[in-house]
RNA sequence: GGGCGUAUAGCUCAGUGGUAGAGCACUUCGUUGACAUCGAAGGGGUCGGGAGUUCAACUCUCUCUACGCCCA
């Protein structure tokens, strides 16, 4: 006996991870075989491992390692990215915890403390990782950050900009005055929050009268530079093109009429700010000012500062913008200007990391033409060359891709990948690889200063399928494992990551970088919250590997796993494949103790028993579904197949139909059908359960000198059996029976371990021949000592109808009648409820006449059956007089 | 405002145009040498409301209600 009496996951699974990983088993060489391909989406790089990294690389493994044992080049494409700015955040966090900051240090010594911090905890995630069983390939892990991915990433942006299809442009951009930088649409965040809604009195220049404006964001009228209204608005009509004299600044500001002035909200006329809000930006433009023009009254920690025009009040200045705000309507009020505040839900912009309230500002930024980018995007989804599963994503894949915003990818950070441009002292621009290259482009002489700006993080990881395996250079990997087969993703970075590798996959290499991409929901706290650090609601996955093992944790996620919905932490059922596993390794404890051992066919193996058959035929069938249910990505399917199978059919059914013929002539074929049986589950659950499962793969060959391989790179169930319909009838019945005759024990009383007597009535040669077959396990499984032709005496008894027969097992003075009549009776009941239903649809001519030939010929037979079991139940009820 | 999704057993979730399923929980029973992290047998649902299509609707269509998410 090699296998310990109690399983303990902790026990085996570094044991085989460090096993797999130094044999090099996660990437065999393969150079013939059909490429899979896989990349992991990078996890921030000093970052740990949460629940939703457990779903999403749980889901990735099950098909690698599925691909893998199918013998394809499989490769799952592994490393981390720099994360920007949650990065920088950290180690800016660490320096204020010792009353110091990033300022205090030139850039070259702040980077090289964030270099220092990723060395320092980068291993943790990858760690955790390898924990949880994940079969990548770490000898080509990969880093956003490394010296290749950075020439990547710079070619990138080079091209782009020859190409004309990334830019430099002076525009509103989304300005986080917390963290100091720009970020794009998709970091901001819209928040309803209670506000106000400020209605104030513009005086006109000329003192004839005033015009009435509103406004949630008081003090940006410091930079206003217009009022307004509807050019249909003929309340205002005589106004148009008269100058309001704005309180506080006292500057002189056109009324002008623009389409965006709504005549039903508020006056109808709207105080315009180019520099602070999007909308304006674009009146201002209609109304004739350059982007250049647009004055600016804020610094970039959004305090006051000075307009180009020096109208703002000396007092103002260097005021925090809420500070600022109230301020400037006390001194409206003051002016007798102020007419009334309304209270107003308002939509906030935050920003998602630093949560500080989003400014637009007015800067130059990088922006790449994702309109441009898009379209072919969008045309691999429609002409399929993408499939979105579930598909019900693509609409909104197509919704955000049609409404696609130029996208910012300049970073006022430190750490990232540095802008390869650089300016002359007149503000030219030069776009090269190199410092070199673009001093070759500006002419010798000429005195040129970098960018000081990094890229978006999403910038590079949008490279990921191309730039881990060696693009620019055209590597052997890159020409087998470009397109990749499958991106697996959570569906919150949809738009982050996914629709921007499409982009640039299809810019730079000229084909999408998956052919599919399966999209799963989030993983939420027991009660259906979102999991926060500051709810405190957070579940380790860790925590859960150490509880109850990587193997039932994964189990965990793949059952749960289905297309489209969240799913909700629930520790008990992790619990359950816990037993799950136990179960597994106790059923293989049995057979190790039975003389039944790793198998050496692939090839089912030749059976004439009706039990060894049927199992055969059974895992012909679970395999069958298991492939189907993987192939759609059905995770949930493709768990439950083979937890129902390992347990109802194996482990209750099976081997306690082979427990009596071990001993018997036919012990060598049962014993070579169930080590067969054995090896096909290991091999079907190993993708899901990969620990126990090569432990088991190697202890059940312990006695016959060990395997040859490792089953990480075993072959993929191949049984070459068909199903046998007789074997199965024959083992589908004697299930019925014994259930049968547990059920009535149960209920009258009678103890589960008596012996028995049965009495078959109505029992053609046929079934009598196999009861002969079937004496043995009819005695063991079933306690029917005897089963018997002989008529039954008379008296009481209890009276089993299964398939055509009634078994009739004499009970005289053991039973009570009335509890036998009451059971009898609630089975008839039941059998009459569907005959009766299928008696009426059968005689109802419209169903007859209009439903599908097969639906009628199976009600008819159904029928029959359910008539010829009532008759049998109700003779049975009848002897009991 | 637009889009998407979800409402099925006490809980967490599958599911199919033709008599409702799983896991957990619950009830009763159980030392049959693989397994009490177990075994056996049970109870429990008019499949959110309403209308329509159909011989037949939990399943298809419409609508209402509730909840969730995304975008503006």
């Amino acid at each position: 006996m090699t296998l310990e009496k109690n399983f303990s996951p902790a026990a085996i699974e570094t044991r085989w991870y460090s096993h797999w990983e130094e044999k090099g088993l996660f990437r065999p060489a393969r150079d013939d075989a059909e490429p899979f391909t896989i990349v992991n989406p990078p996890p921030n790089v000093t970052g740990s491992l949460h629940i939703g990294h457990a779903l999403d690389n749980t889901l990735q493994d099950i098909i690698i390692r599925h691909e893998r044992m199918k013998g394809k080049d499989a490769l799952w494409v592994v490393g981390t990215d720099h994360a920007g700015i949650a990065t920088q955040m950290v180690v800016e966090r660490q320096l204020n915890a010792k009353q110091q900051k990033r300022t205090d240090f030139t850039r070259d010594e702040f980077v090289s403390k964030v270099w220092e911090w990723k060395e320092e905890s980068g291993g943790t995630i990858t760690g955790q990782l390898r924990r949880l069983g994940c079969s990548m390939d770490w000898s080509n892990e990969r880093f956003t950050m490394d010296e290749g991915f950075t020439r990547a990433v710079t070619k990138v942006f080079v091209d782009l900009y020859n190409k004309g299809l990334l830019y430099r442009d002076k525009r509103l951009v989304n300005w986080d005055p917390g963290l100091k930088t720009a970020i794009s649409d998709l970091e901001v965040e819209t928040v309803e929050k209670n506000g106000k809604f400020w209605h104030f009195k513009y005086p006109l220049g000329d003192g004839s009268g005033s015009i009435s404006v509103a406004t949630t964001r008081p003090e940006t009228m410091l930079a206003d530079m217009a009022v307004a209204v509807h050019p249909s608005d003929e309340r205002y009509a005589d106004m148009v093109g008269k100058m309001v004299k704005l309180p506080i600044t006292g500057r002189l500001v056109p009324i002008v009429t623009d389409e965006h002035a709504d005549p039903e909200l508020g006056s109808g006329a709207v105080k315009i700010t180019p520099g602070h809000d999007f909308n304006d930006f674009e009146v201002g433009k209609r109304a004739g000012f350059a982007p250049a023009e647009m004055l600016n009254m804020l610094d970039a920690e959004a305090k006051v500062c000075q307009t180009s025009d020096g109208l703002i009040p000396e007092d103002y200045l260097a005021m925090d913008r809420f500070d600022a705000r109230k301020k400037v309507v006390a001194a409206i009020e003051a002016e007798g200007l102020l007419e009334n505040i309304e209270d107003r839900v308002i939509q906030t912009p935050y920003g998602d990391r630093s949560n500080e309230v989003i400014e637009p500002w007015l800067t130059d930024q990088w922006y790449v033409d994702a309109e441009t980018l898009a379209q072919p995007a969008i045309e691999a989804v429609k002409s399929g060359k993408i499939e979105i599963v579930p598909k019900s994503w693509e609409k909104t894949y197509f919704n955000w891709m049609e409404n696609i915003q130029p996208w910012c990818v300049s970073r006022q950070l430190w750490w990232g990948h540095r802008i390869p441009a650089w300016f002359d002292t007149d503000g030219k621009v030069y776009v090269a690889e190199d410092e070199t290259a673009a001093q070759a482009l500006a002419g010798e002489g000429v005195t040129l200063t970098r960018d000081e700006d990094v890229l978006d993080t999403w910038f590079s990881s949008a490279l990921w399928p191309f730039a881990t395996i060696g693009w620019p250079e055209e590597t052997t990997d890159l020409k087998r494992h470009y397109p990749g087969d499958l991106l697996i993703s959570g569906f919150d970075i949809l738009f982050f990551w996914d629709a921007r590798m499409a982009m640039q996959g299809i810019e730079f290499m000229g084909d999408v970088p998956w052919h599919r991409l399966y999209l799963h929901g989030l993983v939420r706290a027991d009660d259906g919250s979102k999991m926060s650090k500051s709810k405190g609601n957070v579940v380790d996955p860790l925590g859960l590997i150490d509880e109850y093992g990587a193997d039932a944790l994964r189990f965990f996620m793949a059952a749960m796993e289905s297309q489209g919905r969240d799913i909700k932490m629930d520790k008990k059922r992790v619990e359950g494949y816990r037993n799950f596993a136990t179960k597994l390794w106790n059923a293989a404890r049995f057979c190790e103790a039975n003389g039944i051992g790793a198998s050496d066919t692939l090839k089912a193996p030749e059976a004439s028993l009706p039990v060894n058959r049927w199992i055969i035929s059974e895992v012909v069938e679970t395999l069958e579904t298991l492939d189907k249910a993987l192939t759609d990505l059905r995770f949930d399917a493709a768990a439950n197949t083979i937890y129902h199978f390992v347990w109802d059919r194996f482990c209750d059914w099976y081997l306690e139909l082979i427990k009596p013929e071990m001993q018997g002539d036919n012990a060598d074929e049962t014993r070579k059908v169930a080590g067969w049986v054995l090896d096909q589950i290991i091999v079907m659950l190993h993708p899901f359960m990969p620990f126990i499962t090569e432990e088991l793969w190697h202890s059940m060959a312990a006695d016959k000198g060990g395997r040859t391989y490792d089953l990480i790179v075993a072959k993929w169930p191949d049984p070459r059996a068909n199903v046998d319909a007789e074997a199965k009838a024959e083992i589908d019945w004697i299930i019925k029976l014994v259930s049968g005759v547990r059920a009535a024990k149960v209920e009258l009383n009678i103890p589960p371990g008596a012996k028995m007597t049965a009495h078959v009535r109505d029992g053609d040669t046929d079934l009598m021949a196999r009861i002969e077959r079937q004496k043995a396990a009819l005695d063991r499984v079933g306690r029917l000592e005897h089963v018997t032709a002989d008529k039954a005496p008379d008296g009481a008894a209890a009276q089993i109808v299964v398939d055509g027969a009634t078994y009739v097992l004499p009970l005289e003075g053991v039973i009570d009648i009335a509890a036998e009549k009451a059971r009898l009776n609630k089975a008839m009941e039941g059998v009459m409820k569907e005959a009766k239903s299928l008696e009426g649809r059968l005689s109802n001519a419209n169903f007859v006449e209009r439903a599908k030939p097969e639906a009628v010929e199976k009600a008819r037979a159904d029928h029959a059956d359910k008539t010829a079991e009532a008759e049998r139940l109700q003779a049975a009820l009848a002897r009991l007089g």
